[in-house]
RNA sequence: CGCGGGAUAGAGCAGUUGGUAGCUCGUCGGGCUCAUAACCCGAAGGUCGUGUGGUUCAAGUCCCACUCCCGCAACCA
């Protein structure tokens, strides 16, 4: 708390605009919201950046694919997802694009003064190139000397390519991983040394020249700088690194926290310190490796996928409601669940019941017995000191809370103050103190030590939740306060004036709720599909409160093509002629023999009998069938499907099955003759 | 033996350097009436995955073996 002056820069990962920006996304942006507004009100000067990662194949595929061009697409995505910041009340000081100029520039100075130093080297990327698939693939990846996405034959090829020596830097981030707690939670400092280090690092290639989306590399054109050194490097080019003016970099880096998802703890704490320690700049002080906003648990609704559109959960239940319950639901490093239930059990519980219920008693207590007008000039007494020493009890656990990075534990520890303040009104009983003169100075003394409970606890919640505190400071007649300062602890406002409030959250009937989310579901369910067929150019009706229709980016990048798009779609559409559907072979096969496929959870290898012939298949549906319980079956064989090898088995034809959802939905049958037909029966 | 994570009350989870098993929700019983059918109190419910393993005066907590789940990887026309 000397901390004065002292400047906190943290950054979320810049996200990558390939879809719609969903629950998962919000997490990362609202924990660093949270801690962000805490160091603020804790007098540090903060940074808070979060940006848009826009480069890349597969957006300059998908940009094509809508018929507009990458900038187009992109511009389209980021307007939306800022938009959905604006909506969680995210407080960043920076949006960095890396489409933006400054960003190009920098990363331009960068690679080349990496050239030049000898930390970028001009080499040859060798490798088994499959011409038709234009992929390059290792000796490792490929299948029975195949290319594992089209089994046709690949062949030796070279491409230029520049590559970063990672290799040089190996000892030190090794050190940097076990020696220090760099990396957090821990756990993950071995994952990374199991698996990426302990072989040796290799050298990473960080240019591309198979496409054009992205920084060209000034001093070699066709060739693009690769993601590794154009979208880490976002960090410091955000603070103006490689510009004229770094002023802000001066003043910031290094980074005191970059949060992100597991899924990239890798990049962020190998290959970035690596270039860091090439440019001989300070590392960031922490790599935080947070865990993944699950769906599941859910047994009833199959399309709850939907609801978890931010966009939705704000519109029904406010900024609050989900802020909160990200930032308190979900186990401090590891993976949380989101399920409707959850949202709406936190929701009641916590807001309505304790946080809400207990605004409400106290100011309405304040107006009834002294017309809101306290001090604290009250008479003392029995449960009091307890109290108090609660409420000042909670400045210091906070601060220990956030600076374990442990956000969820910091709203426990501020709603055990607020479960406090309840029992201490059933403890004192301020309604039988107001029915005597001779106890009205106990009952003022009872009145105050809530409201600076009240005021407390607000506060203190300020990071977290955004919307509520100020509605409670209105009530309680005072500004909200900046910082956390001296106003953290009990007396710390002498007198109060106070209003009744209304109804902070009304609370949820929770059956009710969870069907008419489900019907939101459906109905965005049903909006995404005709989306997907890119049907529906018109005006959509069919989603009554609008949320589930809420412009997208990939709605805008449609519009701009719409009737380019509808002419491909409709082609897709059309019918296939009998002709061509006999083309296609099916006849009835009876397995005779059946084994699991080594070192594949998936496949079975069924020996099947066509008539004469006896042919082997291999399929993926190990989960759902035993090898015993295939054995006698008569199955439905596709049986002019192109040969194909599958782990080393040469499979020839494919059975036919029924299949419906995925992941843990995953519903799979095989499509079997109803009666015992001859093997080699044609399926017409 | 591909890598990693996990197994604690009906559910979801805490358990910090080993020292009488906790929290939230749910269930049941009671209390209160200031308040949003809220709030408060109490009870039931766990041999902390297995071995009746090892270390220790003492293990949910450390060591070993095993089982089962979940990610990733691989694989799925």
């Amino acid at each position: 708390m000397e901390e004065k002056n002292k400047t906190y820069y943290i950054t979320t990962p810049i996200y990558y605009p390939s879809g719609k920006w969903h629950l998962g996304h919000s997490y990362t942006t609202v924990c660093c919201d949270a801690l962000a507004r805490y160091k603020r009100m804790r007098g540090f000067d903060v940074f808070y950046l979060t940006g848009t990662d826009e480069h890349g194949q597969k957006i300059e595929k998908r940009a094509a694919e809508a018929g507009v061009t990458p900038k187009a697409f992109v511009d389209a995505l980021v307007d939306n997802i800022k938009e959905l910041w604006s909506l969680l009340d995210i407080s960043y000081d920076k949006f960095i694009r890396t489409t933006d100029d400054y960003h190009v520039k920098a990363v331009q100075k960068i690679f080349k003064q990496l050239y030049d130093q000898g930390d970028i080297y001009k080499s040859r990327y060798k490798g088994k190139y499959c011409t038709p698939c234009e992929s390059f693939w290792t000796e490792s990846q490929l299948v029975d000397g195949k290319c594992p996405d089209c089994g046709r034959e690949v062949s030796d090829a070279e491409e230029e390519s520049y590559f970063f020596r990672l290799s040089k830097y190996q000892d030190r981030i090794k050190k940097l991983l076990t020696e220090t707690d760099f990396l957090e939670p821990r756990s993950r400092v071995n994952e990374m040394v199991n698996n990426f280090i302990k072989d040796g690092l290799n050298d990473v290639a960080v240019s591309r020249t198979a496409f054009k989306w992205g920084i060209p590399v000034e001093f070699d054109p066709g060739h693009i700088v690769y993601v590794w050194i154009d979208a880490l490097s976002n960090y410091i080019t955000a603070l103006g690194y490689g510009s004229d003016d770094t002023s802000l970099f001066d003043k910031y880096w290094p980074a005191d926290l970059h949060m992100v998802g597991k899924e990239i703890v890798r990049f962020h704490t190998i290959i970035w310190p690596a270039i860091l320690m090439a440019l001989d700049l300070p590392l960031p002080k922490k790599v935080y490796g947070h865990g993944w906003l699950l769906l599941g648990g859910d047994k009833m609704s199959k399309s709850k996928g939907n609801v978890v559109d931010p966009f939705i959960l704000e519109k029904r239940y406010g900024v609050d409601a989900i802020r909160y319950y990200i930032l308190r639901e979900i186990p401090f490093g590891s993976d949380g669940v989101y399920t409707n239930e959850a949202f709406i059990g936190r929701f009641n519980q916590d807001l309505c019941n304790d946080l809400g219920n207990l605004t409400r008693r106290t100011l309405a207590m304040n107006k009834q017995y002294f017309d809101g007008k306290l001090d604290a000039s009250g008479e003392k007494g029995e449960f009091d000191d307890e109290f108090i020493a609660e409420i000042n009890a909670l400045d210091k656990k906070l601060d220990e809370d956030i600076d374990k990075l442990n956000l969820s534990r910091a709203l426990e520890d501020i709603f055990a103050v607020i479960d406090k303040a309840n029992k201490y009104i059933d403890n004192t009983r301020p309604w039988i103190l107001s029915k005597s003169e001779e106890t009205k100075g106990r009952l003022k003394a009872v009145l105050y030590n809530l409201t600076e409970a009240i005021r407390v606890c607000s506060t203190a919640l300020m990071p977290f939740i955004t919307r509520t505190p100020k509605l409670i400071f209105e009530g309680l007649g005072l500004k909200a306060p900046e910082v956390f300062d001296s106003v953290l602890k009990w007396g710390a406002v002498k007198k109060y004036e106070t209003h009744e409030t209304g109804i902070l959250f009304p609370r949820l009937d929770e059956k009710k709720e969870l069907i008419e989310l489900d019907k939101i579901a459906a109905a965005a369910e049903k909006a995404e599909q005709k989306e997907v067929k890119k049907e529906d150019k018109k005006t959509d009706a069919a989603v009554k409160d609008g949320s589930a229709a809420k412009d997208n980016a990939a709605d805008k990048a449609k519009e701009k093509t719409a009737d380019a798009v509808n002419a491909d779609a409709d082609k897709q559409e059309e019918y296939v002629t009998a002709d061509e559907f006999f083309r296609t072979k099916l006849v009835v096969g009876e397995v005779i023999a059946c084994e699991k496929v080594e070192k594949a959870d998936r496949l079975l290898k069924s020996t099947v009998k066509i008539g004469d012939e006896v042919r082997t298949i291999v399929s993926g549906i190990a989960k759902f069938y035993t090898p015993e319980e295939m054995v006698g079956k008569r199955v439905v064989v596709v049986k002019n499907l192109a040969p194909r090898k599958i782990r080393g088995i040469e499979s020839r034809g494919m059975l036919l099955c029924a299949v419906s959802g995925e992941g843990e939905n995953e519903q799979l049958c095989l499509v079997r003759p109803e009666k015992l037909m001859d093997g080699g029966s044609e399926v017409c």
